[in-house]
DNA sequence: AAATAAATTTAGACAAAACTAAAAAATAGT
DNA sequence: ACTATTTTTTAGTTTTGTCTAAATTTATTT
């Protein structure tokens, strides 16, 4: 596995988490997500093209190949192998870790990250519930729905949570909710889309649907 | 404090270091240092005069600036806190700290390295036995000499290794003397400058002229 | 005090990664 | 089908950090 420089991980990382979504990668979407100029996205993506990255055809938009998929795995290894540490062992909180470790995850020694991925207690999620990828790169999906589409009275275990701002974490924090947390939707409003929620035997207490769109529970 | 780049850094850090020996630091002594050429080496000169970082007038060598020290001593305790969590906590090795630590001492994020060194439980010296600049660039400077100089039958404790290779490490280890070892000199010969050295009650032991030149010890 | 050698600086070139402005291609609207 | 809009690419600059080769300054010999 070849070394590749700080920006060019960062534009790998960023084209893996955009074509989970839609599966072909737009020149404005990555400019928009890395924030940067459309016309630098072009020419790094002719680099990455080179050196066999990258599917593209120039106006086609892209995607990662097989190599360009190992190489993300890498890198989001190391990032939230990061942000465990920085939770866990610095107590970050939750909000902080990401901008630290978008910064450590590009020190790419081997035997740093699986001594580090040792001495953490080989860790299967970040403090986002978001899956680590392990030393070969396989990473584990666990199929999540979204709050919002979780039937009454069916509970479900928060599974991660897509925003990672403070403001979510505060609010989150006030409803005594966070990864793990087992809970049920007692009730749903037309009205505002907001909901009742219950932790285990504790009285139910309202969430707005704009933080019900940021929960995603383990679907089993 | 403002930021600079990994390259400023790794200079700046060279002429520390190199102006600990001499007190003006030279061009091709700085390019050796870092493997590089003595026209950059020039260049850069320039620009940290630019950032009043280094004392430079052409031709004449240079030294950091107040600030520039202040700089260079977090840069210092940077590597050296790294290079603590990599031997202590990852359990590397002593000749393997240092490379990784090279890449980990840029990540600047002052809250992560004083966490860091907090979870360390403040950390006074480094693996090598170097001392660690706390928070405020404070640097404990403990007198040593090398172990050349040391007088016969007088205990000392052993501070730090000079060489940081994992030949000078392995020879270490065979002998039992690592950074704390109470030793003393009970005889030199002056054929090949070698000596009878005795840790503790033990049976005394040859150590030769080349490995006394590397060891320091601390001196009280 | 020249002459020679060594150290240092300057000049000019290059690669990486970014930008702006203009051109070209693809898409959407009528 | 043609026009207008949006998206993407190209062309030309800029900054940072490096290099080589040539020029300049300083140090060392004779
Ligand atoms: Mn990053
Ligand atoms: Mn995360
Ligand atoms: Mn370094
Ligand atoms: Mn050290």
């Amino acid at each position: 596995m070849l070394n590749y420089s700080t920006s060019e991980e960062n534009y790998i990382k960023a084209i893996y988490h955009l074509q989970q979504m839609d599966d072909m990668v737009t020149t404005n979407e990555l400019a928009a997500e890395l924030k940067t100029k459309p016309a630098s996205v072009t020419d790094m993506m002719k680099k990455l093209k080179a050196k066999k990255l990258l599917n593209y055809e120039r106006y086609q938009g892209f995607r990662l190949t097989n190599e360009g998929n190992k190489v993300a795995l890498g890198i989001i290894r190391r990032h939230r192998l990061w942000e465990y540490f920085l939770a866990e062992k610095l107590k970050f909180t939750w909000d902080e870790v990401h901008e630290v470790a978008e910064d450590l995850e590009h020190v790419t020694n081997k035997k740093l990250i699986d001594k580090l991925d040792e001495f953490l207690g080989f860790p299967r999620v970040d403090p986002h519930g978001d899956p680590i990828p392990d030393a070969n790169g396989k990473i584990e999906i666990m199929k999540k729905i979204c709050l919002t589409e979780l039937p009454l009275n069916k509970t479900a275990i928060v599974g991660s949570v897509s925003d990672q701002s403070s403001k979510i974490l505060e609010l989150l924090e006030h409803k005594n909710i966070s990864i793990g947390t087992r809970l049920e939707i007692k009730k749903r409003f037309e009205f505002d889309n907001s909901m009742e929620v219950r932790i285990g035997r504790q009285p139910a207490f309202t969430i707005s649907k704009q933080l019900a769109e940021n929960i995603f529970v383990l679907n089993n």
